[in-house]
DNA sequence: TGCCATTTAAATGCCAGACAATTAAATAAC
DNA sequence: GTTATTTAATTGTCTGGCATTTAAATGGCA
């Protein structure tokens, strides 16, 4: 293998890329060892710090394990679903951060994927969903919880409903979608009269979904979203006019 | 700062979490410059090495950039939707290759989010997302084109759809749906009847699309669905036949 | 004073060589 | 045959250094 020492790119990147590549087309296959650093840096031409830090760059991304040892070494990675929720949701949640992403712009997207999930989650949610969000609602009635638990609750409670579709697919993709509105969310204060009207629509929203009602639960879901959309909209003017 | 070497982690693993703690937190903002590798190995108590495998793990997530020269340094990036797509979409692929997922888990995730856009897009999309669809549709009827390239084109027929919606959020969520696809896709080797009825079904999508009539594209892309779920199943039936 | 060339300093990029820690396999002892 | 020990391979980490890049400081000159 050849880098190329006069890109403009760092010789770490241009083999990680290289190592990635070759994952990606399938020429490095699941559990298959990668060389020892010391190969690498053989075949590379480089040194193993470089070497090195090329593979800490997949291990970032967790396309690579690296284990110690007489019989250790670094080795493709099967990536599994939850690996990959954390990643997601971090790079989502930067993302929405960092580029003035408006509060309307995140929550129609998060409840028109949501949404499309309903159908099938009102097909085949199991009771353990059910329960699920019959829990979140419990627990989002406690009085003097703060306004960050309710929301990490309101997560769990549409998390539930998206897992009810039963697409491991669709619930890693919308796991990012979801969970990067909670710091959105979390701007927003709560009064106990938006916490009744949330829960309400939350317990209509489980009611159609025990019910198979499809429909309902699209409504329902409909309904949080104008909420929640009037809800922001009320606080950022009010605290506008404070400034 | 103080990092426990007696964790099982990696020490660069440890300093590039606090680091990217500090991001998600706030602690650093965009733009800001971290310290200097000879700082943060002075602050964290390990050697430059170390630190320096810990940023690239930290640029590998696009979570910092870094410059040479005098003024040169680490910066807080501003991770970009552009920047953040070829991330998601390598992970996404890598799931669906990786997990044996099915075709119809794959397809279903892919339609079901996509359908979910076609409203906004019905309602939203420019000439230019048309322009851009009527131009893959004619690509798609070239003969003589490769089953890849058809695919191809079709995965930037989706896009165009989807980036319909006007919502960056809703784009960036749908590229890992619909892209990822594509290897599953390619797997297929589509006859002339094949083209020309998906070509057809494009067709009906995008004078929908053109009409602003939502639920005809919605019925376009649930036979869109049905069909290449068929067409797969036929596919694999044969396949399955041979051996 | 103002402009251009040169030097300097700070930072990252890369390398060589070494030692520590871990782990499994080979070996030896009983 | 089982257990303890040694050995070898591999990653993890450190020290120290040089190369390269870049902006700012400096100096020369008109």
């Amino acid at each position: 293998m050849k880098i190329d020492p006069n890109s403009n790119a760092d010789l770490s990147a241009q083999i990680a890329k290289s190592i990635r590549d070759a994952i990606i087309s399938g020429d490095l296959i699941v559990d298959q060892r990668l060389p020892s650093e010391a190969e690498l840096s053989d075949q590379f031409d480089v040194s193993r710090p470089t070497v090195r830090e090329a593979l800490k760059r997949l291990a970032a991304q967790s396309l690579i394990r690296t284990q110690r040892g007489a019989t250790g070494g670094a080795f493709v990675n099967k990536i599994s679903f939850e690996e990959a929720y954390p990643q997601q949701i971090t790079t989502s949640t930067l993302l929405l951060s960092m580029n003035a992403v408006s509060f309307e712009t995140a929550c129609e997207a998060r409840y028109t994927l949501e949404r499309s999930c309903a159908p099938l989650s009102a097909l085949r949610r199991t009771a353990d969903h059910l329960a699920t969000m019959r829990a979140e609602i419990h627990r989002q009635s406690q009085p003097g919880l703060t306004d960050e638990a309710f929301c990490a609750s309101d997560v769990a409670f549409h998390r539930a409903l998206v897992d009810g579709a039963g697409n491991p697919v669709l619930s890693y993709q919308l796991a990012g979608a979801v969970e990067a509105m909670q710091p959105l969310m979390n701007m927003i204060t709560f009064s106990a009269r938006d916490r009744a009207k949330i829960i309400e629509l939350h317990t209509a929203l489980a009611d159609a979904l025990e019910a198979n009602n499809a429909i309902g639960v699209d409504t329902a879901l409909a309904g949080l979203e104008s909420y929640t959309t009037n809800l922001a909209k009320s606080v950022m003017e009010k605290r506008k006019n404070k400034a």
